[in-house]
DNA sequence: TCCGCCTCATTGATAACACTATTGTTCCGC
DNA sequence: GCGGAACAATAGTGTTATCAATGAGGCGGA
């Protein structure tokens, strides 16, 4: 997704090795830490430390105390729309069951997003949209995945930009996330289904069109298909023909 | 909201006072720190300054590199979501405009929240949501507003806990948000309309009767009210009788 | 004009220290 | 025995000093 966590620095590499760590459970809530530990377990020093537990407890992932040390909080109280987290997650033992919630977030503002879209958009940008929705389609007949994929991500991402909201906005990255996760655990068909690229290509026109609830509304049947998918779908259960979304 | 930043410790005195600075936009995007102005600024050293900008940076509201300083980023790549910045933007000149995005984004996600709470919640949360409903519906009828809204503010966060998507759940700190905001712009009306009470117990009948459909519909009919109150509103404008939500 | 090297301002990292908050314990008085 | 006050141990918090690493911008040569 987002340029990925610079790992030049000490402290990003601390927290990139710590930070994962917390989010996969591996300590509990309650596990304390103390700055001496971690800077030996790291071989860094404890300044290093502080830096990392400081980004650490702006996450809400631990709790930093005189006298107690780094006490690791209850996951219910971490600021789950962190980037860093959500891609901490989707790369550990949770990965799943994050792509479930993600998904089921992206069900509930994608079709809003789309309405916002139709309502908010300047003529130029409803007619790249369409553009844009017209390439994929055609890579999606083609059964070029890979690029497909990075055109529906793109399409999806430039809606929630077009939203004019930035809440709406923030969540590109998420999309792009559950959509190349999906890919990724074979959820997908190989190639396209002919249903969902019509549908994406009703919510390019009805966002060109200016027409908020078919945008809506397609955007929903979408997202429901993708949703039912995934629901359907075990573990790592096998794929029947799904969606693209 | 949810306990407010630490204030005892020097570099979270530090945040509170450039984080909010930076959200308002009082630098803009490209403008350049360097550690030594802002220890030299804060009177602080610089290692706490430094942590302060670890916040930061791990917020995507600055970039830290040697040799050019800390740089603000443009507000597009921001961290939206993290609730330190949303408070930060509600405290300041753009709260308004915070407003209706999270109000759009409330609006988006509390229907599907409510569906999935009417498919997951367990028959005692069911019950104890509706009990809630009806205290809360006694005590708008009363018309204590205080105690009404911080239980309207309970009811909403509990369905969004009950959704069994932390996602979800993640919002509740912005939705207590968003009502009391509302308020505080009197926003609402003294005495909550009675169309608002008897949708809220739709809402909780629906989710203890296991009604998805129903509870979605009940709540997007609250949040469909809310958002046209606030679009109706000018920046400042006075009420009519508006939703209570 | 363009490429490559050099310079140096600025962050990155370490270490050693004093300060302070928190908490577990002890001890006294009731 | 029990409650509370005083104390001490143990972290994190904050400061300072020092050096290393980096990379933007300038300088000079081909």
């Amino acid at each position: 997704m987002t340029a990925d966590a610079d790992h030049r620095t000490l402290h990003n590499r601390v927290l990139a090795e710590l930070g994962p760590a917390i989010a996969a459970g591996d300590y509990g809530p309650g596990h304390v830490f103390t700055l001496e530990s971690l800077a030996r377990d790291f071989g860094v020093s404890r300044t290093v430390a502080r830096e990392a537990v400081r980004v650490l407890e702006s996450m809400r992932l631990v709790l930093s105390r005189p006298r107690t040390g780094i006490t690791v909080r209850p996951a219910a109280e971490w600021s789950v729309y962190d980037p860093q987290l959500i891609r901490w997650r989707l790369a550990g033992p949770g990965r799943m069951a994050q792509l479930r919630t993600l998904t089921e977030l992206r069900a509930a503002v994608e079709p809003p997003a789309a309405a916002a879209a139709a309502r908010r958009a300047t003529p130029a940008q409803r007619r790249a949209l369409s553009e844009l929705n017209e390439v994929m389609a055609e890579t999606g007949r083609r059964g070029d995945l890979d690029r497909f994929l990075a055109l529906d991500i793109e399409f999806h991402r430039r809606i929630l930009e077009l939203s004019g909201n930035e809440m709406f906005a923030g969540l590109s990255g998420v999309v792009a996330e559950v959509l190349a996760g999906r890919t990724q655990h074979r959820l997908m068909p190989v190639r396209p289904r002919p249903e969902a690229l019509c549908l994406h290509a009703h919510v390019a026109s009805a966002i060109e069109g200016g027409l908020p609830e078919v945008a809506e509304a397609a955007m929903r049947s979408i997202v429901r298909e993708v949703v039912e998918a995934l629901d359907g779908a075990g573990d790592g259960a096998p794929p029947g023909a799904t969606a693209a979304g």
